[in-house]
DNA sequence: CACCTGACAAATT
DNA sequence: TAATTTGCCAGGT
């Protein structure tokens, strides 16, 4: 299995408003490298993957969308339709946001049962 | 087919 | 305290 694959794993394990972060991932699949999480979201094509739910170490997740503009309509399927969107759907899922680009990550913030 | 680069993060200097 | 380096895979050019 691939480090892609088991990024999607874990992703898709994420309840409904729950969020993670690119080094949670990194860690629970044992390397180091961030990097790979977020191409692995990147690469995804897998409408069931919620890519939306994983965010930035801070928590910050417009920024990241917004200033590339080919995820508006995304590489993910079903995920985003836009940065707006994707928070949107966020507090549809019950997940709080600090200020307008930052998620709550103290209460939201994904672990394992 | 070889080189470039990318949704990040944490430890150094 | 801020800027730099290390981590090190896969897909695109």
């Amino acid at each position: 299995m691939k480090f892609f694959d088991q990024v999607y794993a874990f992703v898709r394990e994420i309840a409904l408003g729950k969020v993670t972060t690119y080094g949670k991932i990194a860690k629970a699949l044992g390397t180091k490298d961030a990097r790979k999480v977020g191409w692995a979201l990147h690469a995804n094509s897998d409408p069931k993957t919620p890519c939306h739910r994983v965010v930035d170490r801070t928590g910050r997740v417009a920024p990241n969308f917004a200033r590339l503009q080919r995820f508006e309509r995304s590489d993910c399927g079903q995920a985003f339709d836009g940065w707006e969107e994707q928070k949107r759907r966020l507090e549809t899922e019950g997940v709080t946001f600090i200020d307008d680009m930052h998620v709550d990550l103290k209460e939201h913030l994904w672990h394992r049962p």
